[in-house]
DNA sequence: TTCACATCGCGTGGACTGTT
DNA sequence: AACAGTCCACGCGATGTGAA
């Protein structure tokens, strides 16, 4: 950008200025970022909003304050969060000390207005809907996790899984629970299939005959239709095994057309109650169709694998895992996952 | 004696001001 | 428009206090 001399210098352009600036940082750019990195005078900042302060507040920013360098509450939980790692338990004031972390502790009360005690249900609450976090929450004493209630199905996520699950995933656990996000849930499901590397068609909730989602790996010649139900305790497939058939009905024929010789049905949630295979012959003798279970937990093992290594776990590698007729275990997923 | 927690004086450095 | 100066919130870390 070059601002010649002659050109006025709106407030429109410094608005812009200032949030190209922001996007290129990542973060709100100080006074000092802002007069070095764009050719926008301070004056130029005066003449039209006073401070620079006003700026910064007009693009929905926080006005910073005098002094250091603000830790935001992030920093303050992440090496919160990282002691508890290492020394696989809460730290008491003296560990603290002892490790040199920072912020001091005095800081953490000051901030948080809360005693060094109570911090550990602080920090669970920030961490609890975090994946990176999951590792450690079973090291917080479990007093505190039921204040919070923390989802149980959370803590089966281990960290070297959890580590490598993108943010926007970090709620998904907790999805795959709650029926009144079921929309969100589907549509993060699809997500996960994207990002396992298949072709997704999103149709979520009032298209008519359709599952929540089509992932094809046109390719290795195979489809699957997916269908994803958020349940806050277990899902038995019951008498939706008619919808279902009309699902593969209305879709298989296409599919085939266009390559996919075989198709697999698909359900994605928290948990399943297991005896329900009469539903799941239903669907087979009425489509020739396998239907399989997954729940969400082993649905992330698989991205995160996925994500670690992504040429362990090519798309018709991964057809494999559909192979099985009915509920797919955690322990068959691991196994599956630590195989070459 | 140990631990949790509070208190206080200090240095820092960026927002803001005044001067040239 | 550039420079120099002021101001003060923040976090640091030493030290104090009181409870177990």
């Amino acid at each position: 950008m070059n601002i010649a001399k002659d050109t006025t210098v709106t407030k429109e352009l410094i608005k812009s200025e200032y949030s190209k600036l922001k996007e290129h940082l990542g973060r709100q750019p100080s006074s000092k970022d802002f007069y070095k990195q764009t050719n926008i005078k301070e004056h130029h900042v005066i003449t039209h909003f006073l401070f620079y302060s006003n700026l910064v507040e007009e693009m929905g920013d926080i006005r910073k304050s005098f002094g250091q360098e603000d830790y935001g509450d992030e920093e303050y939980w992440e090496n919160y969060g990282n002691l508890i790692r290492k020394i696989r338990k809460t730290p008491t004031a003296a560990e603290w000390r002892f490790y040199k972390c920072k912020p001091l502790i005095s800081s953490y009360i000051k901030r948080f207005e809360k005693k060094w005690s109570e911090i550990p249900s602080l920090f669970l609450n920030y961490a609890k809907d975090k994946p990176e976090w999951l590792d450690i929450i079973p090291l917080i004493p479990s007093a505190l996790k039921e204040n919070v209630q923390v989802p149980i199905i959370n803590n089966s996520l281990e960290f070297k899984y959890s580590q490598f699950i993108p943010p926007i995933l970090s709620d998904f656990l907790t999805l795959s629970t709650s029926e009144e996000k079921s929309t969100e849930f589907e549509r993060k499901v699809n997500l996960i299939f994207q990002m396992l590397g298949f072709e997704v068609h999103n149709y979520g909730q009032g298209t008519g005959r359709n599952p929540d989602g089509i992932a094809k790996a046109t390719q290795f010649g195979y489809a699957i239709l997916i269908d994803a139900k958020a349940r806050k305790e277990t899902y038995q497939i019951g008498t939706e095994d008619r919808k279902f058939i009309e699902y593969i009905k209305t879709h298989i024929n296409t599919l085939n057309r266009a390559g996919h010789s075989i198709v697999y049905f698909l359900i994605v949630s928290s948990n399943f109650k297991s005896a329900s295979d009469i539903s799941l012959k239903n669907i087979l003798r009425e489509t020739g169709i396998n239907t399989t279970l997954i729940t969400a937990v082993s649905l992330l093992k698989i991205l995160a694998r996925k994500i670690e290594q992504p040429n362990n776990l090519p798309l018709d590698r991964i057809k494999d895992i559909f192979i099985t007729q009915g509920m797919i275990t955690d322990k068959q997923i691991e196994k599956f996952l630590l195989a070459k």
